[in-house]
DNA sequence: TTCATTGAAGTAAACGATTACTTACTATAT
DNA sequence: ATATAGTAAGTAATCGTTTACTTCAATGAA
């Protein structure tokens, strides 16, 4: 790489006859500096073709304008990305106030999680967005001293701000919108109990149930490693309970879930009516179109960035609980 | 915010009673120091809980181990991932070398896109991984002392470093299948050749015709704005110059084409063959499923990473195109 | 005329690491 | 005994900003 030696603002201020301080206060109008003179700088910093150099900045200001967001981004094999559609959200605000946004990947494993968060330090992050890998975690003694706020779950004992689904009032509403239908033996797939967010399904699907007067039954339950196969696979198994209709908890199953039943020509919804969980591309595409829960990412992400910002600025983390609605998208598989 | 001062390469020093540069030696492995005081230091960190500032490092070493990734990554409405996908190849490399990566949305949008690069200073970043949104930017004056690497496009007078797929021959592959199924009247839908991509592979779709002594039918070939609805309505228009087959060079586009289809119940593959670009999701589970090319997303970010790593690692920046295959996934659309 | 006030800008000490240069000591060769 | 080389670690300048504190001149009041 060419040595080029940086331009300083010290340059800027010999050129242009004034002090260090000066350029400073013009670059970033911390106090009254006359017309005249920030003339001589502005000129002097695009003759010089000055840019500032944002770590030393960092470096005595304390402040660097990055946030990192910390989730499951590259999970599964069939890529799971429900949490780039929330970062997408997060960037959207994140953008606008000049912030920039790490990524990094927690592999929804609590190792390397811990490790990735202990890469920042203090002075890299003005914040931290995380997507807890584990709910049995102790992570306020990794995090360090920026404010943090727990994104679509939240770990045993939160201290921090959050932002969440309405998992179980959805989950609740689509349960009974398929007992509405007039279905009595409506299966449930489901990923792992070991994050908030599915565990308020599984509570929602078995509070409406019971609320119905009906009977749980273990064996029209499936709760499994997420994944495409696993959704196939148990798709199978479920079918031979007879159930009249499935709900499926995760998008990722769903769709090995829904191939299974276009592999065997099982009639949607007349033989098994399916309702799932997030709108995702595909199942927009699949025959018949998927009912789903739609899960406002975008709005997700838009909300969390809303939230630590505001704790940024009033330097202060706080412990409050956003809960966004979900929307019930009706198409054709129910 | 807790005004916690922070505990530096000094307190860690005084405790240690050794020096600072002994501290720095002993975090980087620089020099030799003994077992003993090597011992001396790691119990003084661990008891103060030391954790290194890696922006005052960064403005010493000039270094900071962050790359960023610029690029459409949130684009149209419905949107696509194919970025995302990318970006998490990236990422893999990087984040076992220790490296961070920005992500930052440049909306295939000019002028966002160069208001992006001049946010970036030459300190902030050891590298940049860029998807130009334009052919003809000056992007050179925008660079700051960085490596760059151009990914899946290139600007037209490139002076870096590039990783692309081989959407030519890839193109051509496809439609010599698309003929060898005995295809005359083959349509062409595909988004604004404004991008290197889509040229090379409108120029491999005319190529192969030509070859095969086809006449090229405009008519047949329709080529606008990236969106679902575009995708749809022109999936109609085609339809009515009777096409036996379609090449559709976009997954948002051919998702609505997909969906015009499956609208009118056209029957797939007997009234219409259909051929995609990469293999999403949905793309799996359409009636029938598509037969598409599949670009190696993934694997082009996990390239890209490794150019520009070793890039950074020279310290100087290169002119060397590297280009990879792409696979033809073969479905029941064909 | 003198002193206080205000306005505009300068001085220099941080921020917390890295690193070129120097030092102090020991061991070996002459 | 002295010069020489080698080993382990210390000193302090430096990276490029921000910012608390100071300065200087001009203005107006007494």
């Amino acid at each position: 790489m060419t040595e080029k030696k940086n331009v300083s603002i010290k340059d800027v201020a010999t050129r242009a006859n004034v002090s260090t301080a000066t350029v400073s206060h013009v670059i970033n109008g911390t106090r009254f500096v006359s017309n005249e003179t920030k003339q001589k700088v502005h000129s002097a910093m695009n003759e010089l073709n000055f840019r500032i150099n944002s770590v030393a900045r960092s470096l005595r200001s304390r402040r660097s304008y990055i946030i990192a967001f910390l989730a499951p981004l590259l999970a599964s094999e069939t890529s799971n990305f429900y949490f780039m559609s929330v970062a997408a959200g997060v960037q959207s605000v994140l953008k606008q106030k000049g912030y920039h946004l790490i990524l990094s990947d927690s592999s929804d494993n609590v190792e390397a999680e811990n490790k990735e968060i202990s890469m920042f330090d203090s002075q890299m992050i003005d914040g931290l967005i995380v997507a807890p890998a584990s709910r049995d975690c102790d992570y306020e003694q990794l995090f360090g001293d920026y404010p943090v706020v727990y994104i679509d779950r939240v770990p045993d004992h939160c201290e921090r701000d959050s932002v969440l689904i309405d998992n179980k009032t959805a989950t609740k509403e689509a349960v009974q919108k398929i007992l509405d239908k007039g279905h009595q033996k409506i299966a449930f797939l489901s990923g792992p109990l070991s994050v908030t967010t599915t565990i308020e399904r599984y509570e929602g699907y078995t509070e409406t149930l019971m609320n119905a007067g009906l009977e749980l039954d273990d064996s029209l339950i499936r709760i499994g490693e997420v994944s495409f196969e696993n959704g196939y696979s148990n798709m199978g198994d479920l079918l031979e309970m007879k159930p009249t209709a499935i709900f499926v908890t995760d998008n990722v199953m769903a769709m090995g879930a829904m191939t299974y039943l276009q592999d065997h020509s099982i009639r949607i919804p007349d033989q098994l009516a399916v309702v799932g969980f997030d709108d995702v591309q595909w199942t927009r595409v699949t025959h018949p179109p998927l009912t789903v829960i739609q899960q406002p990412s975008f709005q997700l992400g838009v909300k969390t960035a809303e939230v630590i910002l505001q704790r940024i600025e009033e330097g202060i983390s706080g412990k409050e609980e956003h809960r966004l609605q979900a929307n019930f998208i009706v198409r054709q598989s129910l």
